[in-house]
DNA sequence: TTTATTTCTTACCATAGATCAAGAGAGATT
DNA sequence: AATCTCTCTTGATCTATGGTAAGAAATAAA
């Protein structure tokens, strides 16, 4: 008898779902276990659906001609990951998707939400609301890449992910940034020293 | 009486309408003109709603506390514009929308939005790839700003929008790249010398 | 515990792009 | 034609961040 504390938690606020109504979804859930350092995505595969993330840490990332990794994205508990254009328009992928500690997802596959299309009277809304969301969070991102600096940069990661720090290596948040590990560790340095 | 070339073509195209039902639509418009230099929306004001570009040239632009500009899109003819953050939140914006050459502008407010969505089938679904579509541009954007030169960013703009160099000015365009003017104008030297 | 492996820090130098200042064109305006 | 204003260019310098290399610290493996 599997559950899901964080899917359900969702399932019942997102969809208003009842509690019986969760039960039926439960049982259309195949649950994907992805152990730390394993890809769930990777490029030229084409990403089936997006994902739950029951527990756990991803990162969808891009890997660069000069073979640099840009981080696009962390997913933990609660989030959702996928790569958004390789669903929707069913083409091949350019991204890796990786489990930075082991982690359980939850597959959105077509059963599933249909079955939540079914049960839930604001889905629509909801995926409207998700998408418009996840827009304001590129704009937002766009915004700060034009136009501050490495520092402040940080400063607004670790406001925004404020957990995420101690959770993924440091040279994965400077990917995020866009600056080296190095440029990092000096940034981190002068903030400490000012303190 | 009225046409809207680009706005019925886009109508027929993408909506599937008969030339009938472009009429109801167009009884609805309610056209909005701004000269060069006149503005769509400044900061604190709602977005309400999205405007289809009939002709003309616009920009969306945010001012940095240290007054610098950083222009986050371009629209011209067959562009759709707005916030869309301040659209579906109804919450204040914090962009300008100014015009660049003098525009006309079809508002799809409520009813003329509600009137499409009552004649076309695939409404919702057009509404979807073009959300889809926004969110594939902005991650471009990003991973170049992550992860390209000046000069290589430069050249992918050429390459993505190839007549807009020549209607906007110089400096716009830097400061659509996030560089400053000066630094374009050396790219573009180094560009023109090399070959 | 000892040895590897990975991550982080630091120092030194290189580079892209920013800033400042001056001037050159190109339209506008008078 | 003369003056303004705006845009673009160029040179000289400055600054933030990158690159390289080495060592320290932490973590995992043996």
């Amino acid at each position: 008898m599997a559950t899901y504390p964080n899917f359900t938690q969702y399932l019942i606020e997102k969809f208003d779902l009842s509690e019986s109504n969760v039960y039926l979804i439960h049982e259309l859930i195949k649950e994907k276990y992805i152990s730390s350092e394993g890809f769930l995505l990777k490029p030229g595969e084409i990403c089936k659906h997006t994902f739950f993330v029951e527990s756990g840490l991803l990162r969808l990332y891009s890997l660069s001609e000069n073979g640099k990794e840009h981080i696009i994205q962390f997913a933990a508990e609660n989030w959702l990951l996928s790569d958004r254009d390789s669903v929707f328009f069913r083409e091949p992928s350019k991204f890796y998707i990786e489990a930075i500690e082991n982690s359980l997802l939850i597959p959105l596959d077509e059963y599933l939400i249909k079955k939540i299309e079914e049960l839930s009277s604001n889905f629509r809304k909801n995926n409207e609301i998700l998408l418009h969301n996840h827009i304001r969070h590129l704009n937002q991102r766009i915004n700060l890449l034009l136009s501050a600096s490495a520092k402040i940069r940080y400063l607004e990661f670790i406001k925004l992910y404020p957990d995420l720090q101690f959770r993924v290596p440091q040279w994965m948040v400077a990917s995020y940034l866009g600056i080296t590990p190095e440029s990092l560790s000096r940034v981190r340095r002068d903030l400490a020293n000012k303190s």
